[in-house]
RNA sequence: GGCCCCGUGGUGUAGCCUGGCCUAACACGCCACCCUGUCAAGGUGGAGAUCGUCGGUUCGAAUCCGAUCGGGGUCGCCA
């Protein structure tokens, strides 16, 4: 098809006159017997094709023409005439006079609407994924989602950044997120796995001089999916050598600004640079260490206000150790005791909290049914330390502060949410810095680390390591947007004892750090920069900036929450002898499931 | 593995709480015919659903109960 091509939304009045071809989808017919309007659609959008008397010889099968049929249609762009102009289309003042009209593909009838971003079934969109991605909503997100990484690519590649591939099938590591395994032909009983990140090699990098690294990486995990989790993951990957935090905060501040700013993000530009804030303080001010600033309903510590009060509840907990932290609800007097004592003490309760206690601040007073407990001076306490006015409502837990921090932060994000209290609109990107560089785990005990063991400490805790893991601030840094983690990065280890130290202090010793690392320790002792970098995922931006509500709505062949494509029915039994090769055999248990594929979904509704 | 929500023609919904006027409604789509200026075209007519599945309660179940399957959200999990 070599004839010069019009796409559909592209003709304008200018172009009267002119004779052109144009190929596209029916989006819409409108046949009135003699005459027959046919908006063809491409990417660009869409073009009303008349099929009129005069000029449809040869095109008696118009009538025939059916929606999602592909079509080339040769003609004369002519002016409308002014009562005819439809001002809501682009494409409006114009319209194709048919003089050929070519059936390319009839189509059958879709199994959804296309034309439309009709709410469908999100099994029956992932069954025909070529509709749903034909649809408006999904081209747009797919499209800009390649202009978003054309952008991160040529800012990246502007400041010196290498694009390098790393490996797809690698050696497993027992850390971290469960293992997607790749099967060895050759040394039956081994396995590859498929990379969580490239963080391993990307240090290589740092060490074989490439100092400036990055890489769209594709990245696999086999844990539980959510909204906004998919097993296959893109990351932006970055690793830069001779750098320090701030060297790596005004890179990134360049790279996303220029890609989210190119594509016109909820038609704001990010604001730069990002704002930062502790982890200490994100957890003592938002209850989470992915904080949603677009708005206050700040945590606030009432410990030593209510520490001697009459409120038993508040006072023997707090000579148990407790803290009591709340927040104050702006215009909260409407929320009623069902609502308070249902769905939000629910959530506290889902976050550990024992109990929900609350105040109303009214024009004659504290109400509420442990007001009598305090004194005036008491609620005065409580009511300048959250700042509470007239009509407000103040929600308050007592507990560890990590529970506490749990459950506030959990009703914060609810109320801030559920009350309207941000424009939606608003994107707030920043920085979360100086977490802890260990955490204990909570089922096992054990000392673990928080993001990963080669991240380097803060130099004034190194003192801590062995007396006080749990107190040593490590050099990560998280991205959050809007609340949500979008990505993670960190100083490296380049100190040989340090790294044993860390390793020491999670319990790896030097034979197994060997064992495990080997390879990465080898090369740190043949001249290893100072590095840093960090890994933000793809999608998860993407997300914020086009405002979709789920992962799946910015990939194009996405998996369902079983991690099963409902397209090609992946994951799906393979064939005896391709397990033979591989030397795997399954338990009889099982044999019966690989011998008996599942039906496919067109027979399993 | 826990908890929550959803499942009714091709699509999206109503009906369900309070069982019988349901012989299941509405919009879009689909089919046929009419129609030369529509653009969410219009008009007339039509086809299409054993209400996810199985079992129970009842004189009677889309509706109540139980189980089960499928989908989504979430907790765990995600160094």
């Amino acid at each position: 098809m070599s004839t010069a091509r019009t796409f559909c939304g592209t003709p304008r009045a200018g172009d009267a006159g002119r004779t052109m071809t144009v190929f596209g989808w029916v989006d819409r017919r409108r046949d009135h017997g003699g005459l027959i309007f046919i908006d063809l659609r491409d990417h660009t959008g869409t073009l009303q094709v008349v099929i009129d008397p005069q000029t449809a010889r040869g095109l008696g099968n118009a009538h025939e023409v059916r929606l999602e049929w592909v079509l080339r249609v040769d003609g004369e762009l002519r002016a409308r005439a002014p009562q005819n102009v439809n001002p809501k289309r682009e494409t409006g003042e114009v319209e194709l006079h048919a003089a050929a009209c070519a059936v390319l593909s009839a189509a059958k009838t879709p199994p959804f609407p296309v034309n439309e971003d009709s709410e469908v079934e999100e099994q029956l969109r992932l069954r025909h994924r070529y509709l749903d991605l034909r649809r408006p909503r999904l081209q747009r997100n797919l499209r800009t989602r390649a202009a978003f990484c054309i952008e991160l690519r040529r800012a990246l590649t502007g400041l010196g950044f290498v694009e390098i591939e790393t490996p797809q099938m690698i050696r497993a590591t027992p850390e971290g997120a469960r293992d997607y395994l790749v099967p060895s032909r050759l040394f039956p009983g081994s396995f590859y796995a498929l990379p969580q990140s490239p963080q391993l090699y990307k240090q290589l990098c740092m060490v074989a001089g490439f100092d400036r690294y990055f890489q769209l990486a594709h990245c696999m995990r086999d844990e539980d999916l959510r909204a906004d989790r998919q097993p296959e993951f893109t990351q932006l990957d970055i690793e830069m050598s001779f750098v320090d935090e701030e060297d790596v905060f005004a890179a990134l501040e360049q790279v996303i600004p220029a890609a989210w700013n190119a594509c016109d993000f909820r038609g704001s530009p990010l604001p730069v640079p990002f704002p930062r804030v502790t982890w200490k303080d994100a957890m003592g001010r938002y209850g989470t260490d992915k904080p949603d600033t677009r708005f206050a309903l700040e945590l606030t510590d009432i410990t030593a206000t209510v520490r001697h009060s009459g409120f038993r509840v508040f006072a023997d907990a707090v000579a148990r150790g407790a803290i009591v932290k709340a927040i104050c609800v702006p215009g909260g007097g409407d929320l009623s005791r069902a609502d308070i004592e249902g769905r939000l003490t629910d959530i506290a309760r889902d976050a550990k909290a024992k109990g929900l206690a609350h105040l109303w601040k009214r024009a004659g007073g504290w109400e509420g049914p442990i007001a009598k407990f305090f004194t005036a001076e008491e609620l005065d306490g409580i009511g300048a330390a959250t700042g509470a006015n007239t009509g407000d409502c103040v929600l308050m837990v007592a507990d560890t502060p990590d529970t506490v921090a749990a459950a506030l932060g959990a009703l914060r994000n609810h109320l801030g949410a559920a009350r309207g209290l941000y424009d939606r609109d608003r994107v707030d990107m920043i920085w979360v810095t100086e977490f802890p560089m260990f955490t204990r785990s909570a089922e096992t005990g054990e000392v673990t680390p928080a993001h990963h063991p080669f991240t380097m400490i803060n130099a004034d805790d190194v003192g801590k390591l062995e007396s006080d893991p749990l107190a040593v601030r490590s050099r990560a840094y998280d991205i959050v947007v809007n609340g949500r983690e979008v990505g993670s990065g960190s100083i490296r280890i380049t100190d040989p004892d340090i790294q044993r130290r860390v390793f020491a202090a999670i319990g790896i010793d030097g034979e197994a750090a060997r064992r495990k690392f080997g390879f990465l320790l080898e090369a740190f002792e043949y001249g290893v920069p100072p590095h840093g970098g960090w890994a933000g995922g793809i999608d998860r931006m993407l997300m914020e900036g086009l405002a979709e509500e789920n992962i799946r709505d910015v990939i194009a062949f996405p998996k369902n929450q079983q991690a099963q494509e409902p397209m090609t029915d992946a994951p799906a039994p393979v064939d005896e002898a391709q397990l033979r090769e591989l030397g795997l055999t399954l338990p009889p248990s099982r044999r019966n499931e690989s011998a008996q594929p599942k039906p496919p979904f067109s027979e399993r509704r």
